[in-house]
DNA sequence: GTCTATCGCG
DNA sequence: CGCGATAGAC
């Protein structure tokens, strides 16, 4: 089974490029994030027209998830609410979670705040959400042991995952409050994927934008792929895929996808 | 000698669709309107690469007028103050008008006002723009009695000029002042080459966006070649190419060419 | 840099 | 409907 997380930063700008990649990577799960569109405008026809079944969790301009899968999914949720029946619904007003449940596999995919910097009030969301989602994951992992997490985590746990021309002291995305948050997440019982292949460097997901930093090759790899230990060993591959990167007009984040 | 309008509705977003009309029809000037870009963002080089001379005159967001020469022009001059040099300086805030010589032709491109609503201050300022106008090209016929004026006259001086969907009575660019205006500025010498060959209805060069007006030919005539005598003489022929309306994310006009 | 929403304009 | 500007997010 392979899965893939695919940070696309608008699905309606990036349809083409997302089903042109979906057709030439036919993934059982393809977990999108940034979809920044309301369900009733999420372009479902094109993924059915593909064979695929999208379920999807979205608001407008901002945040919004979806899995796209080739098999209908069981026990699908959007939002930590369902899973965490007494939490405050404020944690669920920015759409950031949805998991479903395929071959005995549950998928969890997550956007992650960005946080924007540190000490701001969107940091303080950011720790504060991380928090829930360990919930969260302690809640669902009682009643299932295979779980496949994965999505735009907006943090990059370890330096050799940052290019070495950012100064990482204090940085978004790398500071140590976030990373200890997410270890602390990861304690529930999760593995990177991509390190059980690959140990190097210079193996990014994400690139900014601006100052030509995918063409410098200045990126991080914030992108991840967590498993449950079962699905640890079972794992055959993880890899990244920058190819739809070089596209015109890309997506700032590109594909990772693991083989189960 | 081949001298086209076309109201671009920027030229930037345009720009390929221009080249590639301007390859397939090499005319010798191509008067563009609503450039909507300041001079130095112009994309000159994309028609210097074409082997033309472009002289421009535009403003940000708004207007903008173009002349695309294959022959380098003489005696360039943008807004009406350089023929009119007692006119105060507001007339030429919005880049409306451009001038150029070539072969003894002096070639007038405008943008004329599109008035908003009959009664509005827009409205006003377009009467009172094409009495200027008028001022402008008496002064002109005085050094040069052969006048080639065209451009987005954004009025229909009669009925058959506009789709019978549209009530008439008092619609902006169909208005009895505006007309008059027209008129007015036309008793200086100048005659429609376009109606010089065609007298039929259902001849129109600008198509709402709204409405799919377009498919249904609810068009209006606004663009014109006006003559003075010699000129309107000399005429072989004067069409409307609706091909570039047809493309995707096309202008809402479309091209009208004399021949001299 | 790129994307979305909103607004003025036509 | 489609264009450009602007503001906010990342």
């Amino acid at each position: 089974m392979k899965i893939a997380t695919w940070n696309v930063n608008s699905v309606r700008t990036r349809l083409e490029q997302v089903i042109n990649w979906l057709t030439e990577n036919p993934v059982d799960v393809l977990c999108l994030q940034e979809t920044k569109v309301i369900d009733q405008d999420f372009p479902s026809l094109a993924f059915t027209n593909l064979g695929y079944y999208p379920y999807i969790s979205g608001q407008k301009s901002y945040n919004g998830v979806a899995l796209i899968s080739r098999q209908p999914l069981i026990d699908v949720s959007a939002g930590f609410s369902p899973i965490l029946p007494g939490l405050e619904s404020v944690w669920d007003e920015q759409k950031r979670v949805i998991t479903g449940v395929i071959e005995g596999v549950r998928i969890v995919n997550l956007y992650v705040p960005n946080g924007s910097s540190i000490g701001s009030e969107k940091y303080e969301y950011k720790l504060g959400w991380l928090k829930i989602l360990k919930e969260y994951l302690q809640t669902l992992i009682l009643s299932n042991p295979a779980i496949s997490l994965c999505g735009d985590f907006n943090i990059a746990l370890e330096d050799i995952d940052i290019n070495d021309k950012v100064k990482i002291d204090n940085h978004i995305m790398a500071s140590e409050l976030e990373r200890q948050a997410l270890r602390d997440v990861l304690n529930v019982g999760f593995a990177d994927a991509f390190r059980k292949f690959n140990s190097e460097g210079e193996n990014y997901s994400w690139w900014d934008y601006r100052t030509a930093a995918f063409k410098r090759n200045l990126g991080w790899r914030i992108d991840h792929h967590y498993l449950t230990p079962m699905l640890y060993e079972r794992a055959q591959s993880c890899i990244i895929d920058i190819e739809p990167r070089k596209l015109v007009q890309p997506s700032d984040h590109t594909p990772v996808i693991v083989e189960l």
